[in-house]
DNA sequence: CACAAAAGATCATATTTCTGATTGACCGTG
DNA sequence: CACGGTCAATCAGAAATATGATCTTTTGTG
């Protein structure tokens, strides 16, 4: 209940940037000693500054907030990507795993199932996950840190890159656009991605099929330079002889993903 | 109250390596009922392995509990000693943080009263506190997780510094023997310390009076090699004049230091 | 300085959570 | 198969917490 209102007073604040006391008790249906007790809450966490008669969404927290919504973006097709993904990787092996949102619930179930592995990683949150995971090795690039997803990128994170080379690449998309190349959101990132391509010996990309047909603002690679796409079932067919025409491997992951 | 049973568990649990759930019981003062409960919670939180009769602590669980209770450690002296060394600190320029307890309190000085810094740091705890803080820039060194401190170390981390020049260190150590010399308990981490001295124009070791006089496994450098060592009021006069003779700079917390 | 709006404090009620006892089910052992 | 020990489920009382109303203090504005 507190946790749902409070819950909701973050969307609120994500939308609307700066909203009075009372335009939010009354849009969430509670009194004003409420939401300004779960007001005070919320400062004490940081998360929001407040202000006679109102409360905004502190910069910080707005970045958090938006990543959060990212990866709960369909979180279902996400988990039955990474399921599939997860049978593709072999023990005793070294893989990549990219600061994607997908890929992120791939090394969650990589945690729930420990297979000895080790794992290089430029993300943040794939590194928290797997830390102290019995069987796996955790390595991570340099870098400055990217608020936005908590990924480490630039100059340092490249010559970290030259240093390595693994068995396997599990890549993200921000959007692989109807010129069949895929497509990132930051600059930096993409180049690292591009990069990051370089030093895989099997190169999987993992993406959802709303990702298909977007554009995004900084081209990552062609599409052909990954030897393997896995998708959910949402894809079209459209889409997948595309994929087939241009030679590379299509994996479909089954149905909806459970735990 | 329920909190408090938890922790208890917790430390049960980490002094004794397997114990009954009848001993806990009775050890704690609280029905077998509770303490099954209690079980069931950090079982599903991943911390504990029960079996008939019993629990067990996780390997991964211990590793993070005795970083935790390190961290508790002279709390106040560290906060003291953080203090200090954020007095220190000069705005716009970058300084290094290690991957210490103390120096995590530093990091927390820091989110809560932000200085416009690049932040270079191998500590990952260290570099989740100043995460999106206004201001701060945060660089990661490259390197293997190393569960028990969760720091970044070996080939990788040191290639990184390579590259790198900050204005300020801030290091912390395991331990200041008599010979004069900082020790450390992790080897390829001492190395990395080491390495890290070379890097930087100004050399701050932070220290609380406990450390001083003790030993561990591996060398990091001759105290002399920084210029200013950070205390608290607890460090014996024996000591303060040691240091004074090495032609080396003290810097005392104000405050409250006690155990 | 006066006014109004907002914030804080206090309190009684409602709700949730916690706790330990009881019960019946489920092992493994002799 | 009986037995001792352990575990899960259920329940009722106790404790903690959340909530909204009311009242007082603070703050911003003209």
């Amino acid at each position: 209940m507190k946790l749902n209102r409070q819950a909701a007073l973050r969307r609120h604040l994500y939308l609307d940037e700066a909203v009075s006391v009372a335009d939010l008790a009354q849009r969430i249906g509670a009194s004003l000693a409420t939401v300004r007790r779960d007001l005070q809450e919320l400062e004490a966490q940081g998360v929001v500054a407040r202000s006679h008669g109102g409360a905004r969404l502190l910069q910080g927290a707005a970045t958090e907030l938006a990543f959060r919504l990212r990866e709960q973006q369909r979180l279902d097709a996400k988990k039955a990507i990474a399921l599939a993904a997860y049978a593709l990787i072999r023990p005793q092996s070294t893989i990549f795993l990219d600061a994607g949102t997908t890929v992120l619930q791939l090394a969650r179930q990589i945690r729930l199932d420990p297979i000895p592995l080790t794992i290089v990683t430029n993300g943040l949150p794939v590194a928290q996950e797997l830390v102290e995971v019995e069987g796996i090795k955790v390595i991570m690039l340099a870098g400055q840190i990217r608020d936005e997803n908590l990924s480490l990128i630039g100059p340092l994170a490249e010559a970290t890159l030259e240093r390595l080379h693994v068995d396997q690449l599990f890549l993200g998309a921000s959007a692989i656009a109807d010129d069949l190349n895929i497509y990132g959101r930051d600059m930096t990132e993409a180049r690292l991605n591009e990069r990051m391509l370089a030093h895989a010996s099997d190169r999987l990309l993992l993406a959802d099929a709303a990702k298909f047909g977007c554009h995004d603002s900084y081209l990552v690679a062609p599409l052909s330079s990954v030897g393997q796409i896995v998708v959910d079932a949402a894809l079209s067919t459209v889409w997948r002889s595309r994929i087939a025409e241009a030679g590379i491997g299509l994996v479909e992951a089954s149905g909806a993903a459970e735990a």
